[in-house]
Parts: C-alpha cells; structure tokens; sequence
DNA sequence: TTAATATTGTCACAAATTGAGACAATAAAT
DNA sequence: ATTTATTGTCTCAATTTGTGACAATATTAA
C-alpha cells in the first residue's frame, strides 16, 4: 500500500499475546539500526476499514487470519508524539524525504489479540529488524506510551477473562483443563484452585470434551477438550 | 476555535446520560432547518488532547466541568461517513465553502458521560436548532451510526455499573438509597430487591451517611447519603 | 507381578454471597 | 390514638465459591 494512501494522524497499534512454556509472551518489533523497541502498529488506509486495517498489519506480520482481536483504547494526547525519536527511527532507514508525515502528531486506537503462539510465522515489516516474542516480566523498554498501552491491554484482558471470553486461541485447538488453568494463571497472574476452576469453567458449557489422549506420562491421562460450538 | 485548526479524519461522540423522573435521558441535538438528529460531538484540534476536545465540547453545550467520561470505542468504518446527509447539514446552514473537509470520511472517538440533569444549562452550538434531553425509550430516528453508538454506550454503562462506578453524577450531591437505587434500575432495566441492594450499596464502603431528611411524606424518613470519600 | 507415584475427574463439606421476605420503627394523615 | 406508607435491618433459604479428599488410572520401579 502506498503511504501516500494513509489517513494521516491516525495509527493503531496492537498487543499481540500468545502463550508458550506457561508464560504470556507478547510481540515486540525493533526497528533497524536502532535500539527502539514498539509495539506492532500502522495505519490506515484511506478507504480502509480501522479494523480491516488493524487485521491487515497483524496477517502481514504473523501470517494468520481471523485473529482473535478487540479494540480497548485510543490514546489521543499531544505529549505522546515525540518527533524526535520517529526522526531518528526513519533516518535510520534511508531518509525522511516522502514521509514527513509520520512526525506528525497522531492519535492511536489500540487492539489487542490473542494467538496460537505455535501457528505463527513472525516477518518483520521493511523498517523493522526483528519482530518477536517477550516473556511478559522480560520485556525491553519500549517507546513512546506503549508501555502504558501494554499495562492497559492487559488489564482489559483480565477483566474480560472473567465474563466475555474463555482462553480462546492462546491454545491450539485441542487442549486438556490443565492447559487451559495455565492460560488463565498466567493471564491473571494468580494461582487456581483445579476443582473449581473445573466445575466453573465445564459449568459455562462451552468446551467439547474429546477422548482422551495418551501422552505416555505416568498418571492417569486427562480428557481432551475444544471450543467447539 | 478556527475550523482550519482541527484534525482531520477525526470526530468524537458523546453519550450523555441525564436521570429524572426515574427515568435515563440522553442528550441529543438537531441541525438547523433539518430533521436529522444526531449525538453532540465534536473535532479535535491540532494541538489538544482528545480527552480535552471532548470535554471542551460537553462544556460548550452543558456548560458543566468536571464531567464522569468515560471513552468506550473508537468507530472506524468507511461506510460510516455519509456525505450526502453531510452536505444536507452544511447546506441549510449556509454552504459549505469553507468545510469541505467535513464530507470527508471521519473516525469517530465516542465517549458516554453521567451527569446531573439538574445543573444542566442547555445550549445548542452554531450549527443546531436545539440540544435536549429525550427518554431512552422515545428518541427520534438518529444519523450516521448514532444508534449503534448509543447501544454500545448503553451496554459499557451497564457493564461497568457492577464492577466500577456507581451511580456517579446522576444524582445530586446528596440523595436517598432509594434514588440511586431508581438509578440502577433505570440502567439495567430491571427491578432490584431494597434489601439486597441497601446490603450490597452500603457494603462498598463508598458512601457517607448524613443525617436523615424530613420530606414531609407521611412514613419514616431515609438517610442521606453522598459519594464523600 | 505388585507396589509406588503422579495426576486426573469428581465429590463432599464449609464458607461466603445473594435472594426474598418479615418485622419493628417512624413521619405524617385521619 | 389509629392508620398508612416507607424505611432500616435482620433472618433464613438458596446459590455460589473455596478447599480438601478420594478413587481411578497410566506409567515406572521394585
């Protein structure tokens, strides 16, 4: 798409979670020749929709489709810009010349997304040199206000947990109840009691239970369940 | 603040919830010499905040500071901009020389605000006929996307009503148990238990008792209670 | 072959929360 | 003094949640 193409003063930027080895891990980009740390965002194309535009840039850098994704904020102070450091970023990748917009003030809707971390074939863009995962108490310092927009994803995240959604699409599509307690621990950041979060979670009636799997551990083997329905 | 100052591409809404009569209003504005309704909102300028533009406009037209406001969803799709009924307005307000840039396509910011609809002092801006309260069973027809906005309003109030706030703003500074309890049924639209609710109110701990008030009424006076703390 | 170990599915019981009605207290009208 | 409407509070039942316990079972060790 061509920047010329872009609505200018707005941008989106997304808090990507997956989930790996028990821990929440979120996207993070560098951008080259740099030491910056963001978020993945971008813009929107003028005749684009917001969240065709948000499903668009995380497909470009994830390779995925239908992603779980909802919109939580939109971050629209003044003292967010900081022109100096998107100048540097972009002499850092040849020039400022065709786009001065970007040191313009913007305002960000923010998204966040939930992902089967093993699914995902991570690219990062053409000004970016890395885009990867970060374990969620390991992160690198990350610019302008996208520690606040992260600290604010995650708490509408676990807000949500306990009414709207379920750990839809952190897992792969066939998980046992322990998988999913792990998901929810380590998104809320507390420990679970196993018999209740059971009966709760099988209460809502939204799992399939499956047959059983056969992992080979020594103990009795758990059932498998879906989100099917 | 001159048309020329504002950001373009991006608008705000504001739902502004009122309670009297024990019923919820809303205020909704009409545009000179037209029969389009529509909620009050507003444009941002270049150097404001967005939360600032908001409130901004809530003074202009209320004439309150120091509103609860709260931003709930940030509306993006193309099909939302509707430069015929953008050309409508302009015109029966004396052309459209000077603003062709409201037909373009706009991302609207919306927000919902509490506020007393006893301190209220209305005033319509340049551009309307009338800014008023209607019931929230009995508006007229609303443009662009405005309904949908107004029910998503609704469905944030509603949500956040059990867990965040409480009747905040909606009532004057003191009040009986009974009023907000007429707040909370006014929102959720359902009846409540006295008991239950006194229970769960007072359980809080956010409230101050002051001394009982004798209305006149032929029974046992209530306390007064206010958001003091 | 049997016993030990780890983990699972489920239940039982206690604790906490919520729903619903009951009752005395009280301000004004009769 | 009696009646009426409403309030503040309480009690009991119903429901939900917290916690541990127990049998079942897949594998490993003896």
């Amino acid at each position: 798409m061509n920047p010329n193409e872009f609505l200018k003063h707005i941008a989106y930027d997304s808090v990507v979670f997956g989930f790996s080895g028990e821990k929440l891990k979120i996207l993070v980009m560098k951008y080259k020749n740099t030491d910056y740390y963001a978020l993945p965002g971008g813009f929107v194309g003028l005749e684009e929709d917001l969240n065709a535009a948000v499903r668009r840039g995380l497909k470009e850098r994830t390779g995925l489709d239908n992603i779980f994704l909802e919109q939580f904020y939109t971050f629209g102070n003044v003292s967010r810009s900081k022109p100096e450091f998107m100048r540097a970023i972009m002499e850092s990748n040849g020039g400022i010349n065709e786009s001065r917009w970007m040191l313009d003030r913007f305002i960000s809707i923010a998204y966040y997304a939930l992902i089967n971390y093993n699914d995902v074939e991570l690219r990062p863009d053409a000004i970016s040199e890395s885009c990867d995962w970060y374990d969620l108490d390991n992160l690198p310092e990350l610019i302008f206000d996208h520690k606040e927009i992260l600290e604010k994803a995650l708490a509408t995240l676990r807000s949500n947990l306990e009414t709207k959604l379920m750990g839809v699409n952190l897992l792969p599509t066939m998980f046992t109840m322990k998988d999913l307690q792990k998901v929810y621990e380590a998104i809320l950041g507390e420990k679970l009691h196993r018999g209740a979060f059971q009966r709760k979670i099988l209460g809502m009636n939204l799992l399939k239970r499956h047959e059983k799997q056969f992992s080979g551990a020594a103990h009795k083997a758990p059932f498998l369940y879906s989100f099917e329905r």
